[in-house]
This record gives C-alpha cells, sequence and structure tokens, in this order.
DNA sequence: TGACAACTACGAAAAGTTTCGTATAAAGTC
DNA sequence: GACTTTATACGAAACTTTTCGTAGTTGTCA
C-alpha cells in the first residue's frame, strides 16, 4: 500500500545519495554528505537507523558494514511530491507547472524534444478516451 | 532580495488560502483550514503571527479583525519548491519531471496544446544563445 | 451598562526532527 | 596480544514546528 510516511529533508538527502548508487553504506552515504554540508558520521547512521525502522529503506547486515537499499522508489516520491506541489502552489494546474519549470530551469534541446514525444503521447491517450 | 524564509508545511496551507483569495482574516483561513481538518482558531491566528514576523505575510491592522496579505508570491515559491523537487528527486532534470508530470497528473487538450507552445519558446530561446 | 461574542497577544507545552556523545564490538596492524 | 581504526546502537540534548490555553481588548446589543 501507498505511504503517509514520506520522508523529512535531511532523510530525503540521503535517499537521493542511495537512489543515485542503487546501494550504499553508512560511510559512503557520510563522505557524499559531508562534502557538502559538514556532519558527523554518526548523525547519518542514526538517520538511516530511523529510516530503517520507518521502512523507507532495508539493510543487508551481513557484512560488518550494513549495505542499505532505499525501499521507496524515486519516481513514486518524485509523484507524491509533485502531487504537493501541484495542489498546493499551482492551485491543481499541470499545466502551470510546467510552465514554471520550462521558465526556470535551463532544458536542453534534446530534452525539449523528449518532452514534445511525451506530449504527443499524452494527447494520444486522451483522444482514446 | 531572495528569502532562505521557505514557509514551513502549516504556512503553506495557510499561505494556499491567502494566494486563493488575495486577502484574508484569520477567521476566514480558519473556516477553510478547519473544514479540512480540524484546527483551533488561535491555532491558525499563531502562526499568521509567525508568518507576519518572517515576512512571509503582511497584515493591516487598521479594522479589528486584522487583514491578511501574502508578502511572497505563488510562483517564486512554487520556483524554489520545483528547484528543490527537480534537484533532490529528478537528479536535476526538468525533463524528468516533466514527464513524471505528465504521466501522473491528468492534463486537458488544451493544457497539452499551451505546453506545446511553450516548448517552441523554449527552444527558439536556446537557439539564440 | 452589563453580558456576550469575536479579536489579538503570547507563553509554554507537545510533537517532530536533527545532532551529537558515549558505549561497545569487530577487524586490521604491528 | 595490545593498539588503532571503523563499525553499530542508542539515549538524550538541541532545535524547529505546531498546538493549545489563558489573559486582555474591543465591539454589539438588549
Amino acid at each position: 500500500m501507498a505511504k503517509q510516511n514520506q520522508p523529512t529533508q535531511a532523510e530525503l538527502e540521503i535517499l537521493c545519495v542511495i537512489w543515485e548508487r542503487e546501494t550504499a553504506t553508512v560511510r559512503e552515504i557520510f563522505e557524499v554528505i559531508n562534502r557538502r554540508k559538514p556532519t558527523i558520521y554518526t548523525t547519518v547512521l542514526k538517520l538511516l537507523q530511523i529510516m530503517d525502522e520507518k521502512g523507507l529503506v532495508e539493510r543487508d547486515r551481513t557484512n560488518r558494514a550494513h549495505v542499505y537499499r532505499a525501499k521507496i522508489k524515486q519516481s513514486d516520491t518524485g509523484k507524491q511530491m509533485l502531487r504537493d506541489v501541484v495542489q498546493k502552489v499551482f492551485g491543481g494546474s499541470a499545466l502551470k507547472l510546467v510552465q514554471q519549470v520550462l521558465e526556470t530551469e535551463t532544458t536542453s534541446a534534446e530534452d525539449l524534444r523528449e518532452i514534445r514525444k511525451m506530449i504527443r503521447e499524452a494527447e494520444k491517450k486522451g483522444e482514446s478516451k
């Protein structure tokens, strides 16, 4: 089932790192995060333990250094967060949101082509209904 | 100047209501929010006072019931939030985000046409550089 | 004017999140 | 084997955010 367990800010930071590399140990995650923002090792560790309890990640304890893996998908998390943003600040309009993104983020030519393609598909889907 | 003062969850909830009606009293905001989630009047009041201090809203105190108005724009807040989401869960790719939105939210035919237009513009902008 | 209703102010409790220190165990090194 | 390094566990402090109760003020109306 779905979750009411959305990750907090710090948890998201950590999930990010895990998502990028499929699997990670505390030390690996710590290295990355510590580079961006000086942090203490056990803080990351503790957070991961909490995330484990919450079911956001799972861990393989066979080796001394436990290996973590995300239990929630990046795309689901993104979906949820976007749903929130659309709802709260774009009054439910996906259009306005996309508009905002295209204005704000620099988007490469390939990406734009890609988005075009997606729109075609979305239109097709719409017609068939 | 820009702000590091992003609204918290509850504050956003309130901002939403204000954005929708330009201007609002505590009672009006309370009514709306209380409908969604039973709340106590003074909780909303307190939050608004805090938001005032933070500069998220401003208030006209001439009448007994103060009239609040958002001091940060909905679009700026949206921008900021999207920047976060793009960064954190879509690895900085606006494409992936748009993709997600088009898959998730139902988007009307007109909206799709509109998005198309925006892409043309984005492409033009890209070329000119 | 007196009683009541609707407001603001605000401190402090409660809840949620993040950070940090200490204890303890396993691995590696000389 | 003793020493150093690198792990996990975990409680509790520190912060942040949200909720709530109480006090005091102002307007209304009979």
